[in-house]
RNA sequence: CGGGGUGUAGCUUAGCCUGGUAGAGCGCCUGGUUUGGGACCAGGAGGUCGCAGGUUCGAAUCCUGUCGCCCCGACCA
């Protein structure tokens, strides 16, 4: 039991300027946290105790999963990173430490970073302590602080740039041995969002930096999220937005016949789809080709797309480059022999084709008939383009970003979008890292082979505001049995009522003893700051026990997602606080 | 990093355009009256107006720079 004049609950009755959306105002209103700078923040105690339900019923999930729990350093040799297979694409988040906090590295101090997540330093620990097959399959869970250097840390807890993870990383002898453990985890993180109270969902997600095979995100619907979800609620497919696709294109879509002689023709000025398109040229945007230029690991390479369509820029990924961006206007014009606007990927017509990495193109131009597109001559487009006959496609692909409405690629019903908050996310990684750190085993057939690894991630403290975003009134926090900071608020609201207090102590009695943890409210303050305070703080079950109810031989009882009040007998209150507590925890 | 905004007391803010004594509400302290949904009265403490330059007789206010923070985009748990 903890008395709230003698704990630390700094609630507020208007929020900060700098919080924009409700569960960032809550958690500062509610007392749950406060910041020190952009990205960092302070859990207060009652921040904390979410934190802590949070990490335990992770751990014990995890742990259920066959997971083994371990702690890994914060600061991190650069060496480890250098040697990893991303350590181009990861420097620009990762924070360097230093003694001196001037940026420099002093004289034989080593160079550090702050991690960011653990792949570089797991690997190389499984490597050298796991040589046989008979050690294996193993699955090492943290539950730790990342530090991250967000390029824009937003919204609270939500992205900041020092968080709680928990990363759990994977080694199996197989392939299948590894299909085996990610779906294993990927029951235990629909196990924690459960328990926890939160609806998530898995959708397939984009592997990004991290690389390897498959993965899917864990998703909390919520207007807010920085995510888009395209999904079909009959067939079940769920996508990130950046991996979504549609079967806008059929497979067995036979190649068009061409139609007349290819011919170029002037367009001064028009260098944009909507010029082609606005007369005196009338040219559909789904008739056009649109040639975007990118430097792929210091190659120019082509993309290529409808013109109706926007490019997916993470689907390049795909392509294996570690490192790409759009090509400026001055790279292009000597490869290409034009400037952006005027630009195509008919062989023939590109000045340097050496110089390029390769020409990929979206499957979805292939539904274009007799298109228009660039002339790698300023000023002119050619007509009468045929995909296959015409272009110097290296590639095939899927590059272009899903629109709504699309058809499902499971049923073919319309794709829908929503917004979502990314809480976790799960990769089957492959040998990706094993390869470039040789953890290998020995299997018994004396033959050795890279252990094929998975990484999972759950985001805690984002976790802890998605579930006020998902869990709010107008009024304040409602938080989930499970992940409250305590489960019974005792209102006392005559503290000085001696026999007050006696009945508030017994009621906490009884509501410990039946496994709840009780807060109570003893301050003196008028009834109304205390039925704010609590609507806010969101603890599940409120009991109010008042000079006024005792003369009559009654305290009240309500849950804080129920508007009515139960007034119950002195004498039965405890009984009744008891089986509250036990039905609750039943249903959590 | 690009675009937009903002910085005045612990919190929310007015004042800035048009330069001339820095104001309010909440919170805090003292006393009194109140007492079941953010009470009232009286008194009080608390601000080098983000920082540094500049213009001016005079700068919270105008100019320049800088830093912090917020929002939109790329990135992520």
């Amino acid at each position: 039991m903890k008395l709230w004049s003698q704990y630390f609950i700094p609630t507020l009755k208007e929020s900060p300027a700098d919080a924009e959306i409700a569960s960032h105002k809550l958690l500062i209103r509610a007392g749950l946290v406060r910041k020190l700078g952009g990205g960092l923040y302070t859990y207060l105690p009652l921040g904390l105790r979410v934190m802590q339900k949070l990490t335990q019923i992770c751990r014990e999930e995890m742990e259920r999963a066959g997971g083994i729990e371990l702690q890994m350093p914060h600061l991190h040799p650069a060496e480890n990173w250098q040697q990893g297979p991303r350590w181009a694409a990861a420097r620009e988040i990762m924070f360097r430490a230093d003694s001196a906090g001037d940026g420099k590295r002093g004289p034989r101090e080593p160079e550090l970073v702050l991690g960011p997540t653990h792949e570089e330093v797991i690997t190389p620990l499984v490597k050298a302590e796991i040589t046989s097959y008979r050690d294996l399959p193993k699955n090492f869970f943290q539950i730790a602080t990342k530090f991250r250097n967000e390029i824009r840390p937003r919204f609270g807890l939500m992205r900041a740039r020092e968080f709680v993870m928990m990363d759990a990383y994977s080694f199996d002898p197989t392939d299948e041995g590894a299909i085996r453990s990610y779906h294993a985890m990927k029951a235990a993180y629909e196990a924690f969002f459960r328990r926890i109270g939160v609806r998530a969902i898995a959708v397939e997600a984009d592997t990004g930096v991290m690389g390897g095979s498959f993965s899917h995100e864990f998703m909390i619907p919520a207007e807010i999220g920085d995510d888009d979800v395209i999904y079909n609620e009959a067939s079940g497919y769920a996508a990130n937005r950046e991996k979504a696709t549609s079967a806008l294109v059929p497979a067995d879509l036979p190649d068009a016949a061409p139609v007349g002689a290819r011919e170029e023709f002037a367009t001064p000025g028009a260098v944009t789809i909507a010029a082609l398109e606005a007369a005196p040229y009338g040219v559909a945007a789904d008739q056009q080709f649109k040639t975007l230029v990118y430097v792929g690991d210091g190659k120019l390479f082509l993309v290529v797309l409808r013109g109706c369509d926007e490019l997916e820029e993470a689907k390049l990924g795909a392509l294996g480059f570690g490192v790409f961006r759009p090509a400026t206007a001055e790279e292009i014009a000597p490869v290409m022999g034009a400037k952006p606007g005027s630009l195509g990927a008919i062989q023939g017509t590109i000045q340097d084709p050496a110089a390029l990495a390769g020409i990929f193109a979206d499957q979805a131009i292939r539904l274009i008939g007799n298109g228009v597109t660039g002339a790698n001559r300023d000023g002119f487009h050619v007509r009468h383009v045929n995909v296959a006959r015409d272009l110097a496609v290296t590639k095939f692909g899927d590059f272009r970003r899903v629109r709504p409405g699309e058809p499902d690629p499971r049923s073919g019903q319309p794709l829908q979008v929503r917004r979502g908050i990314e809480v976790g996310h799960i990769f089957k990684l492959g040998t990706k890292y094993s390869e470039t750190f040789g953890a290998v085993y020995t299997d018994d057939q004396k033959q050795n082979h890279p252990m094929v690894m998975g990484c999972y991630g759950i985001g805690i403290s984002r976790t802890l505001q998605a579930v006020i975003e998902q869990g709010h009134d107008a009024d304040g926090i409602v938080w989930p049995w499970a992940v409250a900071p305590f489960q019974v608020l005792i209102c006392v609201l005559d503290p000085q009522l001696p026999e007050a207090m006696e009945v508030a102590r017994t009621l906490a009695v009884a509501a410990e003893q039946a496994g709840a943890e009780v807060l109570v409210d003893d301050r003196v303050e008028r009834p109304g700051v205390k039925f704010k305070d609590a609507d806010l703080i969101g603890i599940p079950l409120r009991l109010t026990v008042g000079g006024r109810g005792l003369k009559e031989g009654l305290v009240e009882l309500k849950g804080r997602s129920q508007r009515e009040v139960v007034k119950v007998p002195l004498a039965e209150a405890a009984a009744r606080v008891t089986a509250a507590v036990h039905e609750a925890q039943a249903n959590a």
